[in-house]
DNA sequence: CCCCATCCTGACCATATGGTCAAAAACAAA
DNA sequence: TTTGTTTTTGACCATATGGTCAGGATGGGG
């Protein structure tokens, strides 16, 4: 068996690496194009590696789309998950905002990688959100409806809640185009967002 | 002069009828694949009309793309454009939410359109989005700091307030995808929204 | 009914792009 | 150094796609 560097396999020192370069080059294309308006070759030049060498690592464009899917969503759900079912409401909530907000002034590729892929009705991650997002969705929603009827914060509907969190921390990612039109001049419009979405919920959650 | 049917010139019926189709088409399908995603084969099967036809009304793919999104611009901002100095400042910011989340509903390929577009660094709106948005922008920001500034509403950034409105209410449009398998079941996602929306933005902006 | 402008199409073209492959180069163990 | 394995590449291929064009169909005013 020549082939298939991708099966589950000892992985050299040199396919570590360059799995990486490559993943971090597609990151950067993907995120900037969308799957479709991606080329490998922008990949390979992004990457420092000729196509071939490119398809050598990865069966196809496809499957390295989705391997940065698969891999992102663990960090990215990372926030959500630690929401701490014995800390003070409250406080979770704004944290959890904050750690959001922060993650799309540092991953902002991240953030439209997602986005673009969820625009296009998420064709390759749908049996992800399906099952792994559900569940994690679904078990937050009910801490935050425990933490609502123990009259702790302000009744709301969580699932909403959570949407216009992902929301309002995202934008300033997804929508990096337009805000920085909007906010022409301004230098730390992340900072302005930080304290206006602190206000915000605190005083949307104050029971 | 034979072609250029594109130039400011009296359109035939059948122009009007076939530019529509098209236009409506291509909103179609570029709202679901993205521009670069988006086949003229596509737009031509949608539209009922043959390629080289499609060509004959418009000048190309980009010349149909940015003809959709000038054409939307006003619509979009519509709303906004519309909440009046004179009006009760909380009813009348809450009727833009609604108005905003109901075009959500109704126009949601309109929504994905721009946000595409956004997403990729709205390279082919930037000079719209700093003219017309721009102004309208700053003309509302300042009329919601007047009201901030009579104490009729709460004092917030008026710019982060509108970008979480725009986030917000989009939010439904553009990450519909992900809502559904979330809310899998629900039948009636943006009525609830609708209420959540409204509840939050009153108790946010209540002075 | 005739005629001209408008409208439409099949066939075709150039280029871009995802992907293949045989063989060369680099590497590592002996 | 030798030898077998991993890594890399230049050349190539099939297909998709935006776009062109000459000529045919259609429609409406006279």
């Amino acid at each position: 068996m020549t082939g298939a560097p991708t099966a589950v396999k000892k992985r050299s020192r040199i396919q570590i690496r360059n799995r990486r370069r490559i993943l971090d080059a597609a990151l950067e294309v993907f995120s900037h194009h969308g799957y479709r308006g991606a080329t490998l070759d922008q990949i390979a030049a992004e990457a420092g590696l000729s196509k071939p060498n490119i398809l050598y690592y990865f069966n196809g464009k496809e499957e390295i789309h989705v391997s940065l899917l698969n891999q992102l969503m663990t960090s990215w759900l990372d926030p959500l998950d630690h929401m701490d079912p014995d800390g003070d409401p409250l406080e979770e909530i704004c944290a959890y905002v904050r750690r959001k907000l922060e993650m799309s002034r540092e991953f902002p590729r991240e953030s439209r990688l997602f986005a673009n892929e969820i625009l296009q009705g998420a064709p390759r991650m749908k049996p992800h959100l399906e099952t792994t997002l559900k569940a994690l969705f679904d078990d937050k929603t009910a801490l935050i409806r425990r933490w609502m009827e123990a009259g702790r914060i302000a009744p709301l509907d969580p699932r909403h809640l959570i949407f216009s969190i992902w929301a309002t921390t995202q934008h300033y990612a997804d929508f990096d185009a337009q805000v920085r039109v909007l906010m022409a001049g301004e230098d730390d419009v992340l900072d302005g967002a930080a304290a206006y979405l602190d206000t915000m919920y605190r005083k949307l959650l104050a029971p």
